[in-house]
DNA sequence: TTGCTCCTCACGTCACGTGAGGTGGC
DNA sequence: TTGCTCCTCACGTCACGTGAGGTGGC
């Protein structure tokens, strides 16, 4: 019922001889409950603290395809399965656009999975270390401030 | 020449007896030398790093207002120092809207410099923590994965 | 009939990027 | 006339937020 908890250690999966990981879920017995029962816009978006904009959105992208009952949406296990990549891609800062990419390059392969290559990985841990960085002397500077504003002229 | 240079100790004046601090410039001579050459819009841009876009956008927001010579923005000193305000303030990772408010205090009261209130500050402060430690855990991740990949499977 | 949840446009936000079409002076 | 720099719309991008107006079943 916790969708946010931290994770020491996500699943990911080594693709031998090649520069590719597939991140996955730990859970691929859900997929296969297909007896779980459907769920609607309104249970999905509460589950995972998510606005139903943001599942339309995501549905509008391509990276969700529910099936309609009575021109409602209705969310399957693996809709759900899918939607937890999504969020777990999200998590490590990439795009909507990358996340569709990673999620193409997964079907046909291995379907239910994100591709992520040795390089992409590369690069996105220098965006966010840079990013890190700037946010870094930000706070430093912030701090500075408002050091001054608390010990500095009461009298 | 270098607009971009790390500083360890910026300009910041303390209001006495009060939770606001005013964010200026160190050169306040340069305001003074009107006699220094007006720039267009293309000399702007190249001294800053910045394209025409974003200066045309900065005045559209209200937070630069160039006198026009003959249709052409004419950027004096004055306006010089704005917009290094602004890139500080932009560094220290506020938005437009927020630059426009703290200029807009700034102005009767301590003309030429950003009003910071100390509530403020600590938002900003929060704000960016979070960030940080949403950043960290990405990078956690993304480095185990990179690990993985570059350790793993070569056989 | 009211109330609830769902639906589809469609415009707004943020900080610009990116042409499209036109002007002025060398 | 060509070339350069500047100009003003105005649409596109990113990930949604936020009504506006309408539907279906209790």
């Amino acid at each position: 019922s916790e969708p946010h908890i931290m994770q020491s250690c996500e699943p990911v999966t080594l693709f031998p001889s090649s520069d590719v990981v597939w991140i996955e879920n730990d859970g691929p017995d859900r997929a296969n409950a297909d007896a779980a029962p459907l769920l609607d816009i309104g249970e999905v978006a509460a589950r995972f603290g998510l606005t139903q904009r943001a599942l339309r959105f995501y549905e509008g992208r391509g990276l969700l395809s529910p099936i309609r009952e009575a021109g409602r949406r209705s969310y399957s296990g693996r809709d759900l399965d899918r939607l937890t990549l999504i969020l777990r891609a999200k998590k490590l800062g990439f795009t909507l656009t990358e996340i569709a990419g990673m999620m193409h390059a997964g079907e046909g392969a291995k379907t239910g999975s994100l591709k992520l290559t040795r390089a992409k990985c590369a690069q996105q841990i220098e965006t966010l270390e840079r990013q890190q960085r700037e946010t870094d002397a930000a706070l430093c500077e912030l701090r500075r401030i408002h050091t001054l504003l608390s010990s500095g002229v009461r009298g």
